[in-house]
DNA sequence: TTCAATTGAAATAAAGTTGTCTCATGTCTC
DNA sequence: GAGACATGAGACAACTTTATTTCAATTGAA
């Protein structure tokens, strides 16, 4: 029930180094002991099922306040790109570790992701600011991997920290826009 | 020596579902035993090695030509998302399993993938196909993420498979072009 | 200070994976 | 058909990781 977050951050560091990395590593980078990682999450499974049901949760937090907010069109979208690069290596766990979804709770929250930034991609759509024609799927595909690639070019070196959310939305409004 | 094309196919799929996966796994989706596999590649990191350069060679020879090629501006960035989509398992296995990079045969092919890809980036510039000012890294980027994303979007039966090219090129072209 | 609770370190058993080996079976050539 | 060859199945030891347990040290509150 607690929240924990310091020690899933240290998770999902180690773990998008090393997808399947051990958990004395995880306990490691997050300054702690072997045991007391298995005090808080009794197996890893348990672990996994945390960090994916946290990282889901600070997602919608984080979409919440701009699918309900007045900004609108390019705006909105600059905003979700701000806010969701810096949580890529979340977003690098979500994709990497498919048996999280083995458990029907992660999957139904992932579901839910999928639906809300469905409603993103709609709201573009009748701001004018993605073409009609785009399927609504692709547009979340789009937005999930290019925030994933911006956050791993940043994490490697390729990217400054400041310009990848401003190249993500560019990349995906100029592009998915209706021609002038 | 041997090509072995299908075994590193097999091992491509069965590791973009689960990097990590033992390789009794490997073996029955190749439907070849354990021990068969072992004959051909000694060791675990002597497959991951092997299936790391095979694809980079494909890449490469899927490329070369439309390098070379008299195709220019959208119609080769078209030509390339068309080839490149259908190795989207081989694209997801290389970004997942970073501890190939270890061996300098493999960081140095990569290497060698991305300025390939780079010098692809820098062409569409040269046609105004490309704004000037994009990063040549961040096309590089967003070219590698959108395939991978259409790649597995088909997997997961969210996209049509004949539309992922169109798509992964239309954003990219449409959404980095110079404005009219 | 004293007591209770929490922690890290270490030992341990259990489980899974890897790599080696043997052997019986099937295939191919001669 | 005989013999050479490759294969799959299984047994096996070595290794790694997980999960549990114990114990001494640390922390915090009464």
């Amino acid at each position: 029930m607690t929240p924990d977050t310091a020690l899933l951050n240290a998770a999902a560091v180690v773990l998008a180094r090393n997808p399947g990395a051990p958990l004395a590593d995880i306990a490691a980078e997050a300054g702690i002991g072997r045991a007391t990682l298995h005090r808080r999450y009794a197996t890893r499974t348990d672990l996994l099922r945390a960090l994916a049901l946290e990282s889901l949760e600070q997602t919608e937090q984080v979409l919440a306040p701009l699918l309900t907010g007045d900004t609108r069109g390019a705006d909105r979208l600059a905003a979700v790109a701000d806010a969701l690069v810096p949580l890529g290596a979340r977003f690098h766990f979500l994709m990497s570790e498919i048996a999280i979804y083995d458990d029907p709770e992660v999957s139904g929250a992932y579901e839910a992701h999928l639906t809300r930034l469905g409603s993103l991609i709609e709201s573009l759509k009748a701001d004018d600011a993605l073409a009609p024609d785009v399927p609504t799927a692709w547009g979340v595909i789009a937005l999930d991997a290019l925030v994933w690639g911006a956050w791993s070019a940043v994490e490697e070196g390729y990217l400054a920290r400041r310009d990848a959310p401003v190249l993500v939305t560019r990349t995906l409004l100029t592009g998915l826009s209706p021609s002038p």
